[in-house]
DNA sequence: CCAAAAGTGTTTGCTCTACACCCATGG
DNA sequence: CCATGGGTGTAGAGCAAACACTTTTGG
């Protein structure tokens, strides 16, 4: 069944780096310095060395064009159409990451990266390769874990006031919610703590929370058919 | 960025493939002919091949096992550690896979396979590889996507009573569940209509219902912050 | 004192859950 | 007529949604 010698596939791996910046969902691209799609904008991404795992290669890749290693990383679809990729096969294992909004970004890109840029979702150029639909289905897979799990967190910084948690998922969930209802559930939920200091700007100081580690925030979904 | 020429992982499909049997949810394994893991029972699968797309090498596989080519098909996992092939590199793309309990099937395993059986999911053998893992997330994927779309219904013939639904429902779950309830909500859903014929059996006959393929059967998940 | 954002409860409707008896058929 | 599984409704509890005013600070 398992032999040795037959041609392969390459394999590589492509990261989604969400972000919020300037109050808005951004991914990180980088701009394509070779053929094909010679300065077309693609996923950070790079080919699975033979002794890292796919997680260690995206990670990797991560930090080469960010500086971050510490983040939320999940492992996301794997691409394996034989035509994607116009030099022939190569199949992608895509992951998408999540980056604290106060977390330090190196600003130039990586080794072989010429340019990376942030761009907001809904504003995004034209992409390399099959990168446009791979960036739409962690957009998708995002929205969706928002609304059942508490993956939002890794989007801020280690505090935060109420406000600015329900202006990220109003900003990624892409509508209007109700102060009053938002904040009884996030805090009966009980995956956040209230600190004892305050965060002052225009108007009346915020009270800060913070994520709580250990916080059990997977919430079953309604069934169909229970 | 890309180049062509570096040692490359090999890349194969595995393919959990769950269908009712005895009333009873069982996976098909095959019985390795081979070193390593001889005589050891493991998932259907094989090598990728250069012309062929993921899912085609997962749906050829099942082909091979089965003789069945129509079937619902989902990529799950792609698992890459350096280490979990004895002999060498070999990364997997992990599909999970459903059978109409009346599907025809072929007894024989395929070409390369010595023997393949069906084991109930709760009392599997040990088994090679990592593939012990990907049957139990395949299994906990399954019991997940039951309760919030209408998967269930891939493992049932065409024609079915309420009874039989819900007796699969309650065997993937393991849970007893309320007919009068159940039967309240799936009729609701408008997923399955009701044809004129009615199964006789023990007791008073059954109507029986048909799957409705243009069912739009996703419920969204109970949120945590709406 | 005015502008700006923070903070705070209650009512209403809907959905989920628990629960028990009669019906139709075959032997 | 009896055993077997099929089929049916309702009341109570808990959850989700809608909704507006007061408080605190800085300028």
């Amino acid at each position: 069944m398992y032999t040795y010698s037959h041609p392969r596939p390459a394999l590589s791996v492509d990261v989604v780096i969400f972000s919020l910046r300037d109050s808005q969902l951004q991914v990180l691209l980088i701009q394509r310095a070779g053929e094909p799609f010679q300065g077309m904008w693609a996923l950070p991404g790079g080919f699975v060395r033979m002794d890292e795992s796919l997680e260690e290669a995206a990670s990797r890749e991560m930090q080469e064009e960010t500086g971050l290693q510490e983040a939320y990383l999940e492992q996301l679809y794997t691409y394996g159409e034989p035509s994607r990729d116009p030099r022939g096969r190569v199949v992608t294992v895509a992951y998408f990451a999540l980056i604290q909004a106060d977390a330090v970004f190196r600003k130039e890109g990586g080794s072989d990266a010429s340019q990376a840029l942030w761009y907001p979702i809904n504003t995004l150029p034209d992409l390399a390769f099959d990168h446009k639909e791979i960036i739409h289905y962690a957009y998708r897979r995002l929205r969706y874990k928002l609304e059942y799990s508490a993956v939002g967190f890794e989007l801020l910084p280690t505090e935060f006031t109420l406000s600015e948690i329900q202006q990220t998922y109003e900003m990624i969930l892409r509508e209007k919610l109700d102060k009053r209802n938002f904040r009884r559930r996030i805090l009966q939920a009980g995956i956040i703590e209230s600190t004892d200091r305050m965060r002052s700007g225009e108007g009346r100081p915020a009270r800060l929370y913070h994520y709580r580690e250990d916080a059990v925030a997977e919430v079953k979904a309604r069934r169909l058919f229970p």
